[in-house]
DNA sequence: ACCATTATTTAACTTTTGGTCAATAACTCC
DNA sequence: GGAGTTATTGACCAAAAGTTAAATAATGGT
């Protein structure tokens, strides 16, 4: 799909002409211009990296370069707009509320919580720039990861406690800590060998088959969860 | 670390002294060189994506940029050169045997692999270059993926199959090697805090902590593919 | 000790690429 | 429809970065 194709680019193919007319110059609402350009860049970024030209990105966008300094003072301040854009936007206060309701089961939060944490965080752009700006620099990597520590892996060790029908000693253990990272990283694995290596996870002939997936590991997750800390 | 502490560089700082001396110009062995920068590169490249500009490389090695030209005829063959040396020598073919032998249980054999696994594979060089590899062309990635599904998640999936008890069906069926993949990128993912978003992993107190980590996963993959697949 | 070989450097070329600036022209308002 | 505003462009710059060619000098052999 190219950018191209956007109506309001006022671009048009110049077809059974010897000789391109000149094109049509459209001038763009500002706050929809850069609106345009963010999310331009943030679908080219997470292809290219941050390594990314500027020209091809802005050649996308059918405009030229030199456009994107009028609405962006240095190519530095755009990627931190991505950034931005891409981590801070997503991230949903929703999961903690989930995490800490009354009238769920541990198993219950657990999947409910994982299936729309995928559905949010395992997309082309955000597990590509994640991983881009985790590669470069951890300043963004690092802040999202402080969140999930802070904000989600305590309730998920507590749901798991809860399950196993432990009661809740003041810290999380290293070895709990570790073990839920075990599925912790094995689903975002998913949307590593999706977006990063290109592969197709699951067959396609069944539906839901990556929320079966999901399940299956949680059930798993805590089935042993409760032998291994009895 | 500076590689321009390596003496056969013939690179000496010039203590106390006002003016530089001209540096002794020291040649070096054909192969020896080559395998230099070869080492230099893989590390280079490790650490700044495939991106990263020969100058720079070739100033940690301590000679100039040109140098380079006279071992590799250009930069995008050294970098497949790269990669062949750090995925195709690193795959051990004694993990196949490891896994065919008969005199072992397999939970002790998949204890045996992945620990055995994860110190080739989960080193800084290679999980970042097979990061680097699948976000630019995946062209690379997929052959170690290809290894990986061809030789090892079937008898991964047997030695699972053994340990349920269950007669051996001809082909893994999808559920099946999805939960396998829960517990491989679970133990991947331990690659990618550590190398990638720069997180320490375990607790310093305990010698064996990613043994035990390691060890607590396969017991839980077991455990549980027994009950999802009896 | 000299010569031939070739590893290594110096200098230079080219393309790429982030960034600037003045000129242009599309839009809005009167 | 004319004027002012400003989105957009074209020409240009300087530094970065891959690549080449010729000059230099370390090494091994005789």
């Amino acid at each position: 799909m190219s950018f191209n194709e956007d109506p309001n680019f006022g671009i048009r193919k110049a077809e059974n002409l010897a000789e391109e007319i000149a094109p049509i110059r459209r001038r763009m609402n500002t706050a929809d211009r850069k609106r345009q350009i963010l999310d331009g860049a943030i679908q080219f970024f997470a292809r290219h990296g941050i390594d990314g030209q500027l020209r091809n990105l802005t050649k996308e966008l059918g405009v030229t370069h030199t456009l994107l300094y009028h609405y962006f003072p240095t190519k530095e301040a755009l990627i931190k707009e991505v950034y931005k854009e891409v981590f801070e936007s997503r991230w949903k206060p929703e999961w903690e509320e989930l995490l800490d309701d009354k009238h769920l089961s541990p198993e219950e939060k657990l999947n409910a919580f994982y299936l729309d944490y995928t559905n949010t965080v395992l997309t082309y752009e955000f597990v590509r720039i994640l991983i881009f700006s985790g590669l470069s620099d951890h300043s963004i990597s690092d802040r999202f990861f402080e969140l999930l520590r802070s904000r989600l892996l305590p309730r998920l060790i507590r749901e798991t406690r809860k399950y196993c029908d432990r009661s809740t000693r003041p810290k999380p253990s290293h070895r709990e800590l570790e073990f839920l990272m075990g599925l912790h990283g094995g689903i975002f694995y998913i949307g590593m060998r999706r977006w990063i290596y290109g592969q197709a996870i699951y067959d396609d002939s069944s539906p839901n088959a990556e929320q079966d997936i999901i399940r299956d590991r949680i059930s798993s997750y805590l089935l042993s969860a409760k032998s291994l800390f009895a």
